[in-house]
RNA sequence: GGGCGGGUAGCUCAGUUGGUUAGAGCGCCUCCCUUACAAGGAGGAGGUCGCAAGUUCGAGUCUUGUCCUGCCCA
């Protein structure tokens, strides 16, 4: 054992809980440049994202694991760059989410909020935050959120609350917040109002109830009325028919009557109302349904409150006073049926409102609540992703975004709850005066008395999180963090709260601070199981990644999450992909376990004894495609150099699981594949070639690292500092020279543009992996043992001296005898008993003749040519058509390659067929 | 009803300036515990890129139509 041995698999368990703490107390999460130092730069523009705060109840899903491992790995990138980054992380205070949980707690001890009242409910709430509140973060960091936790907010810390309230107050000032009564929507069982993106609409099967609307004429004639909500009418004050409808023209402007209470409601024509639907004939609760609402208004009809604020039926339901919404709905049918009234029912899909949190169907009601204005933010808002101010990705989600924003609705931002922002506004029990205010009066403004009532009701907990940009940073205080890092530059979310938290930080930000709150949105999509089912506890198909990590580890699942993900779409996950993502992370493991094994090798040569000798390396030329470069290093060198060069350009698009997908093919498929393979044979020559073989593992691992680090921040930082700590002892210890303590500050991998030999080096290394490619091919079909080498002939014109060259190479890893390899130019008398083998301009003959019968061999080679003929009409068809004349010159002249390398192949086979024949 | 996606190998998905032989992982078949790795290695089978037109020398990629499917809004 050797100093930097490594056990045979990486141990994740080990490391993470390890290098995540390293990180945090090394203070690697913390911005460079920070506004408060000193010697701060402030022309130097910081990369900042604030986190999309989790709700303090959360418990960690795989949508949290989706957008830490997002902006993490947005953040890790930018941080190599050497720019000042700012990862501003904290939580929600959930008004709902969270006084559900505590109410939940009280009822458990047999109380409810309601008896232990309003201040002591706050302080157990309070105590409920600090006791479970760090759980959701704690298990972010597990995630290794590398964000700034020094700078951690929560949305009801003072200093936000203290930006709530001047957020309140200007928009008050602004003339653009309101109370009154309005159709809102209104949780029946959490007794507060909800927003109306809060409600969601499903189709579900209900009944159509067909039933007499009584003319109150007394001439027995009625308009047939189909609805599915009997139950509402009860609160009806008028029937609808559309005006040009000649069925119910008649009875425009009679009065109908109300079944079982009688009254007497007008008849009215409306153009809302569809003839081809039920009946055609409408009935109209306006204080129960949003278009009866708009009706109501249009033609100036009562307004009956039918249900409270329990879903009970009120007194205006007469008999059915105190009745359940769906009990009354069966006792008035019953009672409909019994006078006659009834028609029939049909079963039919329609669209129910459930509350998005809780899934209960949502009464529309009338209510006087708190409503923000939103028609003059939404124009600004609008204009500046028009104007390019923002810019979101994937960009088909700008139309979505105008279309939602052109068509906004006021926003309604009362809750009634306790847990969350009060509102800021006083009532004077003397003078009856109402005002808002920054700090908490003693008087009242208007006569001065201290009779004064706060507003009970709480604010909508978006209304704080549309402040989270900048209130984060210290708004309206101009602190030394909002001057420095506000704007912030990316928005990193989900695209189902696009209306929700995106559209509203934009329409604040630019509200309160004058600019856009970040300049970039990148949504991401939604987590779903592997055949593409929403996850969810009840149907049992959640994957909760807390049980991932601890089984396959946070790189392995950070790196799926990454990977499976395009901008926008939805991800399907399953262990079996995280699983190979675990191996991809072992592999990672392993390849560098070698390259340490390498170092060491050569180090124990001891000084001066392996590499000094034979003047390769004072000769080794200092462009990779140059002298005392094997083919190989040039080749995996100039590979290495295309990949970078792909990532940037792919980072730059957003195409971050793109390029995790071309590292990781480059890592396995190049990398671990072949260069390391011929590696080893170059070590094994010894002196210089060791020497540079090794220089080479190096550099490309260490570049491997660097790419991989914002994919898989645990295992590359503990290899990268395996890797540093065994150079410093070997005669490398000049590479590491200007590398940090650690690869989370490591310079990104910096690309260059090619130096022209680049082409010429990767096609004669492709002729070298399809030459050993068609042996291991022809190997395996005749079952040659691994173990047993056998001789080649090599007959090439062009590229003889290359394949001599090149023998280590093909020897080791086509498994041929070194000894028994021949090269030739031409060979007129093909050598008898062998195989032949065709890869484009070479021929290899293997003595394995006596393995195969003729028949056999014949129809190999047959195929072959029909191959190679196929392709070669292909081409000649292509070269001979327009393409030849209008295509660019260097596609023209690949296919024109193309076709004489199939030709030299057919030719070769035909020769070889001639043969087999004689 | 309006808007936006998706339909590519058995499964899950990549494929961003159109370049002519379409990729990966998993699964499947054959062989191999070779001194970085069996969480591995070598080889293999498997796709008329939903369908139909069009633009083009050239279409998985652009246009139009059409079918299926998902989501958002009303």
């Amino acid at each position: 054992m050797t100093k930097h041995t490594l056990p045979k698999t990486y141990d994740f368990k080990d490391t993470e809980e390890r290098i995540y703490k390293m990180w945090e107390e090394d203070g690697y999460f913390q911005p460079i440049n920070d506004p408060h130092h000193p010697e701060h730069d402030p022309t130097i523009e910081p990369y900042v994202i604030s986190i999309p705060p989790p709700n303090v109840t959360g418990k960690l899903h795989l949508g949290h694991a989706l957008f830490v491992s997002m902006e993490d790995l947005m953040i890790r990138y930018h941080r190599m760059q050497g720019i000042p980054t700012l990862w501003v992380p904290g939580s929600d205070h959930a008004g709902i989410a969270t006084q559900l949980k505590v109410e939940q707690a009280l009822r458990k001890e047999g109380t409810t909020r309601e008896e232990i009242g309003r201040e002591e409910f706050l302080e157990r709430t309070w105590a409920w935050k600090e006791e479970y509140g760090g759980h959701i973060t704690n298990q972010i960091r597990r995630l290794g959120a590398s964000c700034d936790w020094s700078r951690e907010r929560f949305t009801l810390d003072e200093d936000l609350q203290r930006a709530v309230r001047e957020a309140f107050v200007t928009l008050w000032e602004k003339g653009l917040i309101y109370r009154g009564p309005r159709l809102i929507n209104w949780s029946p069982s959490l007794q507060t109002a909800v927003s109306d993106i809060e409600v969601e609409h499903a189709e579900e099967e209900g009944t159509l109830y067909y039933f007499k609307y009584m003319l109150a004429d007394g001439t027995g004639e009625y308009i047939p009325v189909a609805t599915t909500r009997p139950e509402t009418i009860l609160g009806d004050t008028a029937v609808a028919v559309h005006p040009e409808d000649e069925r119910y023209q008649q009875f425009i402007g009679k009065k109908a009557l109300v079944p079982i209470l009688g009254r007497e409601i007008p008849v009215i024509a409306d153009e809302y109302v569809t003839r081809e639907f039920g009946t055609g004939a409408l009935k109209i609760t306006p204080a129960h349904d949003p278009n009866d609402y708009e009706i109501g208004l249009r033609h100036n009809l009562e307004m009956i409150s039918m249900l409270d604020k329990s879903a009970k039926v009120t007194e205006a339901g007469g008999p059915y006073q105190g009745q359940d919404r769906f009990e009354a709905r069966k006792n008035l049918w019953e009672d409909m049926r019994e006078a006659g009234l009834v028609l029939k029912e049909e079963a039919y899909v329609h669209q129910v409102p459930r509350a998005q949190r809780g899934g209960e169907i949502i009464e529309p009601i009338i209510s006087t609540q708190w409503f923000v204005n939103t028609k003059p933010l939404a124009e600004k808002a609008l204009a500046a992703v028009r104007d390019g101010d923002i810019e979101i990705v994937p960009e088909h989600f700008k139309k979505v975004y105008y279309n939602w924003m052109e068509n906004i609705l006021d926003w309604c931002i009362s809750r009634q709850l306790w847990w969350g922002h009060r509102i800021p506004v006083w009532y004077c029990d003397d003078c009856g005066e109402n005002f808002a205010s920054r700090e908490d009066p003693t008087a009242c403004v208007d006569c001065q008395s201290e009779n004064l009532r706060q507003d009970p009701d709480v604010l909508d907990t978006w209304f704080s999180s549309g402040l989270w940009p900048f209130s984060t940073l210290g708004w309206p205080e101009a602190t030394p963090d909002l001057n420095y890092f506000y704007p912030t530059t990316m928005m990193e979310t989900g695209y189902d709260i696009l209306f929700f938290w995106v559209a509203r930080m934009i329409m604040m930000g630019l509200e309160f601070t004058g600019e856009v709150p970040f300049s970039e949105v990148y949504l991401h999509g939604i987590i779903r199981d592997e055949h593409g089912k929403k996850m969810s506890k009840s149907f049992g198909n959640a994957i909760d990644p807390l049980e991932v990590m601890d089984e396959l580890g946070t790189d392995a699942l950070r790196f799926t999450l990454l990977v499976g993900s395009t901008p926008g779409n939805d991800t399907n996950l399953s262990l079996e992909k995280v699983e190979a993502n675990r191996n991809f992370a072992n592999k990672v493991w392993n390849a560098s376990r070698y390259v340490l094994s390498a170092l060491e090798k050569v180090t124990l040569g001891g000084e001066g004894q392996t590499w000094e000798k034979s003047g390769v390396k004072a000769k080794r030329g200092r462009g990779a495609g140059g002298e005392g470069w094997t083919l190989a290093d040039s080749w995996i060198w100039a590979r290495l150099q295309n990949l970078i060069r792909s990532v940037e350009r792919l980072f730059g698009n957003h195409q971050y699981g793109e390029a995790g997908r071309q590292i990781y093919a480059f890592f396995w498929s190049e990398f671990a594949d072949w260069y390391l393979e011929i590696s080893k044979g170059q070590i094994a020559q010894g002196g210089d070639r060791a020497y540079y073989t090794v220089e080479t593992l190096i550099r490309v691992l260490d570049m491997c690292l660097r790419l991989l680090h914002p994919f898989t921040p645990f295992v590359t930082e503990e290899l990268w500092q395996h890797l540093r700590a065994a150079l410093r002892d070997s005669p490398y210890a000049g590479m590491i020279e200007d590398w940090p303590e650690a690869l989370i500050v490591a310079p990104w991998p910096e690309s260059r543009p090619e130096e022209g030999w680049e082409e010429a080096k990767v096609e004669d290394f492709s002729l070298v992996q399809e030459i050993i490619r068609i042996i291991r091919n022809l190997r395996a079909e005749k079952n040659v043992k691994p173990g047993h080498c056998i001789p080649a002939v090599f007959v090439s014109r062009e590229y003889g001296d290359l394949l001599r060259e090149q023998r280590e190479t093909l020897a080791a890893l086509a498994h041929l005898d070194i000894e028994e390899l021949s090269f030739h130019k031409t060979m007129t008398d093909k050598p008898e008993g062998h195989i032949a083998l065709v890869a484009g301009p070479v021929e290899i003959y293997l003595p394995l003749a006596g393995l195969v019968d003729p028949d056999e061999e014949r129809a190999r080679l047959k195929k072959e040519l029909a191959e190679a003929e196929g392709q070669i009409q292909r081409l000649e068809g292509l070269l001979a058509s327009q393409f030849a004349e209008k295509a660019p010159q260097d596609v023209v002249r690949k296919e024109r390659d193309k076709l004489a390398a199939y030709q030299e192949t057919a030719q070769t086979v035909q020769e070889q067929l001639a043969m087999l024949a004689d």
